[in-house]
DNA sequence: CATGAATGAGCCTTCATTCAT
DNA sequence: AATGAATGAAGGCTCATTCAT
């Protein structure tokens, strides 16, 4: 997920380079408007364009939308999972990786809000993506395991996880929203409860 | 993007009738449309249509297709809420009441899953319906809030009945949707672990 | 097959009628359209246009392009019909009745020459055209045997009325082509060819 | 809307070769592709493709789209000129030659009806094909008179030899295209028409 | 109150052609 | 001579909304 997070999207004139890179531009651009506009409300030839490129290059790289917006997607999944990685690796107790992750977890939802958005909406109205996102959540069960045991923490059952994970990402996606402060409400005391969640999820 | 439940929707019988009728007619038929296909995969002309009218009469009664979307919402909202008193007017140990309120929330986020997973994606991209959920939802707290008064329970931070609700519900989709099939897993594990976190919800 | 040749199409406005005037005003103005430009060169947007109407209405009628093309072709088809109709029911020699076809269908194909040469292409390219096709060619085929029962000349084999078919289509679009010109040959040896032709089919 | 006969085109080789090589390939290529779609439904990168090199290449060779048809269109007509001179080198009567030239024509017919088609849509829509079909067709109105003369048949009015050549080809093209299949009727009937029209043509 | 024909902006996608490498 | 990434005009089709009847 590179590329900064600015309002207008500029042409960088890149031109004629390596296919990967294209692609690679393209992705990038997608994912800020399908995170700023949704996914419905994103124009694929506005896709290109954003990316300094015209219409066609599009489906040079892409069958269609649905496929540029997983490419996303799998772009933030990885981002993401990159994150967690990095954080464990820094080591501290439970308490401080919880803390870690739940603050790196609520930037990652706040500032990929949108696209998180039609995401939950194209699982609903949209088979592939339905079994796309199905397989990623597969992995991260899997992953979420594997942490697990080179921390040597007890076993969980896989339900359990997922319950935590439905658990947070629906908080984070709230807070993301400005939901709290919609509602007059404490950010910080989910927040909170947010970690003593995770802590409990990682013994 | 057609996706789930029903047949065809009959067109049951027009009528010249009361404006009020014809309005109930037209939101229970958007209220399945929108259910079935989604909000954007519904086409505003097939509601007035599905509900027994010519294409006109749709815009006699709604603004536009955003507001009949919130009056479906709204429908759903209340007849949930009643659903909830009537359990709670039936009596009966907490456990018992967990059970049945478990039990009629995922029948009811089954039934109406689509319609959910639309408004989900439009309190995203839509401010109005943004600021129309989150009235919702504050009225949703000061239900829960008055109905544990009436019990005697002790009161709790609003922050956690939120945390409460979004996990539930979050859970409740996840089910309604086929997630934990599809994942493999039990979903009779997290019915347990909801009638759980229900009862502590009511103490 | 109304509506006069002019260069021009005039959008006549008619607006909001009975629908089969608006279909039938789309069927005329996409066959003058298919007929100048060819199919592949008429765009869909422009018949409805030609027609007097905007873009949209052209899919209230029709599926796809495809079906009006069929539907112009149709119209065609029953226009010669009628007008070989009228041609027998005027009585004559057989001499006489030859004249008059081969007069009349030189016209007609002169004047449809754009919309017969898309046909002999989509019915190539088309499946669906095709079959359309090779329907409407039974239907000739019963009709030229029915013609000459009728007049009480001897049966023929339908193979032979075929090739008839055949040699005079293919004659007279070389001529509404202007071929002959082209070539510089005459044309009225092969009108008087195709006239020897037609008595020898009427026999 | 693809057609009909080959499966997959295999890149043959591409080779830095000499141009003429490569314009050859790239022609061939072309006539296959044209004749399994259509001239339209023939995507010009993949003809460059299909011929073993780069989308760049088509243009080295060949101004646009059209050129390369004409080229191939060309290639097509020479080949069936060869033909023709090989049955007549054979020998034989004029039943004899006769028979052989409608054999070879029905096979050259079926295996290239695309090409044929899309040439018959092309000589209407395409003025520069039109101008190069009518330079196409007074040669073959020479080569007959020229192959009547080496025979020592009696002369024709070029007329004829036109509505000869319009009959044949009609009829052999929808032999080719199974016409008479679908209509239930006997392919052998026409086939023995034609063997007579060519022996009157001889003559 | 109701009808349903008509509107037209907008979106997705294709493909002939160009040109920097 | 060959490559293949990039161009961008164009075209088919949809659908929320309007309005004459």
């Amino acid at each position: 997920m590179p590329i900064a997070t600015g309002r207008r999207l500029k042409p960088s004139r890149p031109l004629r380079g390596a296919p990967r890179e294209t692609r690679q531009r393209l992705v990038d651009a997608a994912a800020l408007l399908f995170n700023r506009d949704g996914y419905h409300g994103t124009d694929s030839n506005e896709i290109a364009h954003a990316a300094g490129y015209a219409t066609g290059v599009f489906y040079k790289h892409f069958r269609d939308k649905r496929e540029i917006f997983l490419a996303a997607y799998l772009a933030w999944s990885r981002a993401e999972w990159e994150e967690v990685a990095k954080i464990f690796a820094g080591g501290g107790s439970n308490r401080e990786i919880a803390r870690k992750l739940v603050g790196m977890s609520i930037k990652f939802h706040t500032r990929w809000r949108g696209l998180l958005a039609s995401l939950r909406e194209l699982v609903f109205s949209d088979p592939v993506v339905r079994r796309f996102h199905r397989r990623q959540r597969r992995k991260q069960l899997d992953h979420m395991a594997k942490l697990r045991r080179q921390r040597g923490s007890r076993s969980h059952r896989r339900e359990e996880d997922l319950v935590h994970l439905y658990t947070t990402e629906r908080v984070y996606d709230a807070i993301a929203q400005g939901d709290l402060r919609a509602l007059g409400l404490s950010e910080k005391f989910l927040i909170q409860a947010m970690v003593q969640t995770v802590i409990a999820a990682l013994n």
